[in-house]
DNA sequence: CAAAAAACATACTAATCAGTATGTTTGCAA
DNA sequence: TTGCAAACATACTGATTAGTATGTTTTTTG
């Protein structure tokens, strides 16, 4: 990685991290400078302002992260079910109190920024977009696998699954870690509803 | 009601809609009182400073509307999850198309702000506590009629019921209305489960 | 090696921010 | 009716905001 793409990087996990802990409008360019060294110019060097910056966070940050930490671990498992589970379970329990104070990326911005700005809508959609047809994909492998029942829809069903697992970051963020533990025992009684 | 209080009223009411659109960091007390019509001395008679301000929407705004437009309704059946279950139904499916866009004002704040004030914290803590303590006694009372299974942990359940509420208004700003018809459908088939 | 472009640095601006200082008006009690 | 406090009004402040103008340095390329 060339010199100006590290900059650039550095700016992005910077203020991701900044944003993911006190929000996006809280979070000014100022800040983000003396946090980084790196100067004004150089910021409006990677970025024509703010808001593309803030693109770019869920983008190269936010998006890269959920695939490797939550959607990649889904596919492991032959079961479909199993994998959707296992990949949850193995990314709520081992959240450390910094992530469970902070919640979840995609919806803090989600909550904070669709219906303010258009753009962030968009990309957040995106986002959730590959979240849920991640999930929808395993079901449906698992309906022409048997493993799965067919008289579900497997769009619904993911639907509920990701609004489920933000909803619980939410909560997890006033009432902390303990409510995980019987988010997941629910899911888990959920799950096996769906099993053919 | 005294002109002051109403003064008063007025501000609130009026700052709890633009929290409501645009977040709490991003609505500033000039924008306040340029829609309130209320100068700056009249604001700061009323509120000690903006957060202040944000406390008492939390407490004299959405608090009673949380309760007469969702807690107060739950408690109008004989069957304590007919009453949770109708409750949220009723709420979910009269949102108009402001309420569907904007989600659930509770959960903003939660997402914005716990993690950043926290007075914030413990008075969202509070609405929170309120909400499910609500739902859990109504499941406590269904457990001694003989209604819901005595095995459950009625604050677990409440939790749960609580938190995919959240999710899916969170969703909901994403998607639109139509993913509350399958939260509906998937919540109804959890809440059957709950049945002795 | 020289020129040009990429990458960064510094100093500024106008707008907006929360909050204050210092007034004036209004309602009500004696 | 007068005096006084409650309720409001106006004009300001210093800090912070996103963004720009105008540089200098570094890297690449012919």
């Amino acid at each position: 990685m060339g010199k100006a793409a590290q900059t650039r990087k550095h700016i992005l996990e910077e203020a991701f991290n900044m944003v993911y802990q006190n929000g996006y409008q809280a979070t000014s360019v100022d800040k983000i400078i003396e946090q980084t060294q790196v100067t004004k110019g150089a910021f409006y060097y990677h970025f024509k302002n703010k808001d593309e910056m803030g693109i770019a966070i869920i983008r190269e940050v936010i998006l890269p992260r959920l695939s490797q930490g939550l959607l990649e671990p889904m596919k492991f498992s032959d079961d479909p079910i199993d994998g959707i589970y296992g990949a949850i379970e193995a990314k709520i329990l081992n959240d450390e109190p910094y992530y469970v104070e902070n919640g979840c990326p995609t919806n803090n911005l989600v909550q904070e920024m669709s219906a303010v700005n258009s753009k962030f809508y968009q990309t957040l959609r995106q986002v959730l977009d590959t979240w849920i047809q991640t999930i929808q994909q395993s079901l449906e492998l698992g309906q022409q696998q048997g493993q799965v029942r067919t008289d579900i829809d497997a769009r619904d069903v993911a639907e509920f699954i990701v609004s489920g697992y933000e909803g619980i970051k939410g909560i997890g963020k006033i009432y902390g870690k303990k409510v995980y533990r019987s988010y997941l025992a629910q899911l888990q009684v959920y799950l096996r509803t769906l099993r053919e």
